[in-house]
DNA sequence: GCCGATCTGAGGTACGCACCTCAAAAATGC
DNA sequence: GCATTTTTGAGGTGCGTACCTCAGATCGGC
């Protein structure tokens, strides 16, 4: 059988009180005493039984996670991917509720997170660009005692606890070097497009993408970033304008969205297959495209590690708890038609007890 | 507050007792008594906490893992990743033991197995090749209601409960298809290298590879597998051969295993960085490796969600409950030196507490 | 309408721990 | 050595569930 806390009292001579003040860090306990219960539970190799300390607590993990309303597959999934992990997290005392905002108003925004701390939440999860408004909205949450996490695009001046996403540099690098080998090193150009060129993860995309290219790719020419803001109109015409009068043109690397009207795009001019696609995350329009030859290469991660992970910090940060790293790191994925994983079915919601 | 097992008594107007027998489906209860409990359940929205569940029961998931006594860096990697798991998941009532046999000998493993169903092991993983004495000892353990799962190699016909690691057959697919594309379609000779071609991994991945090559790159030629039979002495010698005799050979494919001799081969030969070099699992020399530019492209699993999925799966499998199959879905990880995740640093044994 | 068989209810104990109170003991200051 | 403060002990309650016992209710068959 393995130790319990009153092993550790009968171990180290004192009370069960005492034992389990030092555990809990709780003050009136003289320096020798708990060395003495330290030594106790070193000698016993005590674990604490976590569920029992959460049973008694009674405590139940309240979250919130904070999306844009987007309608784009990637935040759908994202969101779909947030929810099932909650469920599943449901029968060990955790609950998540995910709150939108509109995508373009950062005062909404902060006007939501304001009315968090009166919630009863352990801790905010948030994808969101950073904006003034945004960072004293965090600012003030995390005055209030509640810890916040970045989701996918970082919020370093903000002061976030934690960011969960891929390191976006490292992927654009990435994304460079997939290009550049599967066009041999050139010659050739590569056109890139991006939603638009203020968002911090757009940035480091092309920063790592032009790292590589440069140096390990000189045959290679990346071209300046086309913006499209997000608007399938404008995605259309800048990438019939560039394609028409660049002929040189044997790659596209897409940094962020719009892959579905690009995809269309290129099939209407009969370009589908003929060229190196890389975009980024796996959907399902962009497994579809990848299935068919639309789209070469995806970089991703994976949304199921991304919701389980904000879970598991969120709840190490509500507990003061040292985080395992390894686990934490979400890995930039690169995805070929050939080891594409197969889809997530999505779960009916199910009336049997999963283990956490 | 969430509903207890108290409300639902209330609620379906019965007695906790006959909740109780209907929750853990005992015998005892009308059929339409246990539909009055079940419509209150899902009025109630009730979910039972499986923390609370666990302590009542006082279990304890004791789980083996077998491994061989190989002293290569991927079994090593592997054992090292599940002791982590292990221990993190302690606070969890969970107890991983690990155990090793020695490689070559299936009698040996087979007694060992022998002994475990008087260990009071609630499940076993198992890395093992399939011989006909592994099965019987397999079907043994299942036949005493020890769930076995495989581990990394499969054991279809022994009747595992469950495969934890990846598909090789696309695998291998994956290492042909960034085989032919970094060589750029061809012309030229790709070398094999395998340590026994009986190993079903092995099989698959050069099934796998093979597929991709004639399919996508008939420009391209892949030499028959050599086999090194985990020799350093003979893969130097092969494989010295091979390179002198074979003035085309641009790419090295290698499907499993000592990859430390490989790249000392070649650098011994001045190849190195000058050929493709494609290799298995992301061990800490074959990290190095692929720093330096002496291997190309790893194709690996993360070991430490495997491990982590052998604690989940066999937890699931001992009480019988349904899996989070796309959790436990291990994926095909490619990686390059631009998108290699950070050293899993082996954390020093702690005593501070893990939220699991 | 009686009998045995089958169901159901009430209540208890236990799991390992958190957290509270009150009083007793020990250490400390003067 | 006394008063004061600090530390410690003993004990209790509750978290949500499992599992056990025993008595009472209901059922089916005849």
């Amino acid at each position: 059988m393995r130790p319990t806390v009153n092993d550790i009292a009968r171990e180290a001579g004192v009370s069960l009180a005492t034992v389990d003040r030092v555990l809990n860090a709780r003050p009136g306990v003289r320096e020798k005493t708990v060395k003495a219960v330290n030594d106790a539970i070193a000698r016993l190799g005590y674990v604490r039984d976590l569920t029992a300390a959460n049973l008694a607590r009674g405590r139940t993990y309240r979250v919130a996670v904070v999306l844009p309303d987007t309608e784009s597959q990637f935040i759908q999934s994202l969101a779909e991917a947030l929810t099932e992990a909650g469920s599943l997290a449901a029968t060990s005392r955790t609950e998540l509720r995910l709150h939108r905002f509109p995508a373009e108003d950062p005062h909404a925004l902060a006007a939501l997170l304001g009315t968090l701390p009166g919630r009863d939440y352990l801790g905010v999860a948030l994808m969101a660009p950073e904006t003034p408004i945004l960072r004293d909205a965090v600012r003030q949450l995390r005055a209030n005692g509640i810890p916040v996490v970045a989701l996918v695009s970082d919020l370093p001046n903000a002061g976030r606890d934690h960011f969960i996403g891929i390191d976006n540099r490292a992927a654009g690098r990435t994304a460079g070097v997939i290009m550049g080998r599967f066009l041999g090193g050139g010659p050739g150009q590569v056109l890139v497009l991006g939603q638009s060129l203020l968002a911090r993860d757009m940035i480091e995309r092309r920063r790592g993408f032009d790292e590589v290219m440069q140096r390990d790719f000189p045959g290679l020419e990346a071209l300046q970033s086309l913006e499209t803001h997000g608007s399938p109109a404008t995605l259309r015409q800048v990438v019939r304008e560039m394609l028409a009068n660049a002929p040189d043109v044997r790659g596209i690397y897409a940094m962020g969205g719009g892959n579905r009207t690009l995809t269309q795009v290129l099939d209407e001019m009969g370009l589908s297959g003929k060229l190196t696609v890389i975009c980024h995350e796996l959907t399902p329009h962009v497994r579809a495209a990848l299935i068919a030859g639309r789209i070469t290469a995806v970089i991703t991660q994976n949304l199921g590690h991304l919701a389980r992970s904000t879970l598991r910090v969120l709840r190490a940060k509500a507990d003061h708890q040292p985080l395992d790293e390894s686990q934490e790191q979400i890995r930039i994925e690169i995805v070929l038609r050939e080891n594409l994983p197969e889809p997530p079915v999505s779960q009916p919601p199910t009336e049997v007890d999963q283990v956490a």
